[in-house]
DNA sequence: TATCTTAGTCGAATCGATTCGATCGAATCG
DNA sequence: CGATTCGATCGAATCGATTCGACTAAGATA
């Protein structure tokens, strides 16, 4: 019935509905600008009448210019990011960050591609949130700067003018270590995360540190060969449980004869957890036979110890990295944060057995 | 240096340096119609020496009527829904799927404002996916169908032409409350998932389940109730292992002289592992004192049993979502789906204690 | 009463790309 | 050799809303 032109109706089909200018109308929508009550009534009553469920965004944000969408750019697939309840943290901080502005997020996984990221070039973004992820980081980086999307990087340096939400990885980590030190531990060894983007499992040296690209994995090691230079290490595939338990199976099992660590560092509470697993496995006691630190400060479902570990404020990270896009849009330009984790003494540590 | 007009190079601004008409440019860039290999490479190389990054999303969306993102709907914030792997894995799924049209999620919540979501209504979506959130979803659906995008459900009834993707919660329910009778049980009780949006805890009572709208968790415990009755039960505030834990500490604990259940029948694997470990606090041993049967199948990190479960292919629901999103937006009209969940056997039920 | 506001509306340009139909030249065919 | 065709390119309309400047009356002021 009516004038329906099979198709969705346009505002200025509600306008002429409505015996008003289209001008007018989007007026009456937005709510900018003057326009008397009854003109207000008419538009609305003519856009009922007409089932119009609003001005089509895809106009709107070409005309505007913004299309309330922030991309997130994570680089592994989703179910892989998301085991590791800090990156859920994070994520939900940048949520409610730019919620504010009625922003909503555009999730990304950066090896959408062979080469760059289908969507990075071609999403309707507004902001652009990297999660640390070394690999495509400088392409991607490159990329939003040439089509003029500001971005904001978690974890991970972007260089010049790119704000960076830091933690003290290196710092953080050295505690964790000298508390093991004052504890009387000397054989300690490190549970890494992974090291490149083909997250390859192997022992960790000092050579492979230099050529990673992976901030947080690199400035932890560091922050436990401050305290420990000759600690050994391995590097795992990914932060999850599983890969902690063949790490630890590996440094605690018979192999090494006497030289089996009586501390491990693990750069993840997911890490460290699995570690935990693995001791009990071998049935050796946590802190007894070997402490067990760990990073992050996650509650980690299930896990029956109190983790002696390094608190980091995730959801802090998340609001940060939200709140700089927020800024950014609004024409500021923020600064960088760097985040400072609290050492957490827990049940997981204690001195090694004489 | 060049013609630089202080903003963004357009196309049209790549079309002059090249010395073409804007549209050879456009077919240039996109490769669809005749055009010579030389004026190609005169439209690249303009593009190039202004630092053009390629069409405008907004602008092309506009003209072509799609956006290339597809809105999934939570109705938590974000990091309550992702702490269930189930969700994870259903999003992973999801994000496969539309990957191969090169398609993004834009992850919205649903109880942004207070009324509508906000995103909603104003975001640029060519498709949906809602994951089952009772709540908002007869609103949500309703405002989608007004704006003329496709929609598809996971595990909710969203009515006449919104294919769905369910799962068989009743009959596999059953089929685990058969093995524990089988078994020999018969004080059996359940931990129930969230009935209402306000997510309150309280005894389960057949009333209150009718007068829920939260699908899986009504079907569920149907189908507890198909093989015990007079089985009673509790609500939990969410699918967390510390909601099981809370569950299972006022089932299991003292409070019930004799009638202490002998089985009990959670609505997710993580509420098991919670029940799992109220027990184990209370000093009762699993299977041998209390049998628990978990439901979706996922690896519970930290859980030390090999949970009885019935295992669902939550990455397959999402994938099947995905894909039904994919056909409607090459015009087809997909069929619902329903899957099937098996039984796995675990650990963790035995015959009660005589 | 004449002039100055000012609230309310309207026209028209604009955002940046896509696309259909038209045009023009060259190559092919009878 | 004239006619047909096909490939390459261009013009102009279009997608749907926003917004700036102009215009009209009605009310305020002198």
């Amino acid at each position: 019935m009516d004038t329906d032109t099979a198709s969705r109706p346009t505002l200025a089909d509600v306008a002429a509905r409505a015996g008003v200018s289209p001008s007018t109308a989007s007026l009456a929508f937005s709510g900018t600008g003057p326009v008397s009550g009854a003109t207000r009534e008419k538009v609305l009553a003519a856009a009922k009448e007409l089932h119009y469920a609003g001005p089509d965004p895809r106009a709107r944000s070409l005309r505007r210019g913004r299309s309330g969408i922030v991309g997130v750019v994570i680089d592994e697939r989703v179910s892989e990011a998301f085991r590791d309840p800090v990156n859920i943290a994070m994520l939900d901080g940048v949520a409610e960050a730019i919620g504010e502005i009625d922003a909503a997020m555009l999730l990304l996984t950066g090896t959408t591609g062979s080469d760059t990221p289908v969507s990075l070039e071609t999403a309707p973004l507004d902001a652009v949130v990297l999660f640390g992820c070394s690999p495509t980081l400088e392409r991607s980086v490159a990329l939003l700067t040439q089509r003029g999307i500001p971005a904001v990087v978690i974890e991970g340096d972007a260089g010049d003018d790119v704000p960076e939400i830091a933690l003290d990885n290196r710092e953080a980590t050295r505690l964790g270590a000298e508390h093991l030190r004052e504890l009387g531990h000397e054989r300690v060894a490190i549970v890494a995360l992974p090291l490149e983007p083909s997250r390859a499992r192997g022992p960790l040296t000092a050579a492979r540190v230099d050529a990673s690209t992976v901030e947080t994995a690199i400035e932890r090691a560091r922050g436990a060969w401050d305290v420990f230079p000759d600690a050994r290490g391995v590097v795992t595939a990914a932060s999850y449980v599983e890969e902690g338990v063949i790490a630890g199976r590996e440094l605690l099992g018979d192999g090494g004869g006497g030289d089996r660590p009586t501390a491990i560092i693990a750069q993840s509470d997911l890490l460290a957890a699995g570690v935990i697993r693995a001791a009990e496995e071998l049935g050796l006691t946590v802190p007894g036979d070997v402490s067990v630190v760990g990073f992050d400060g996650v509650a980690v479902d299930g896990l029956d110890y109190d983790l002696t570990t390094l608190s980091q404020p995730s959801q802090a990270k998340g609001r940060a990295a939200g709140d700089a896009v927020v800024r950014m849009l609004a024409g500021e330009r923020p600064e960088s944060v760097r985040f400072t984790s609290t050492f957490h003494r827990g049940g997981t540590t204690a001195p090694p057995r004489a």
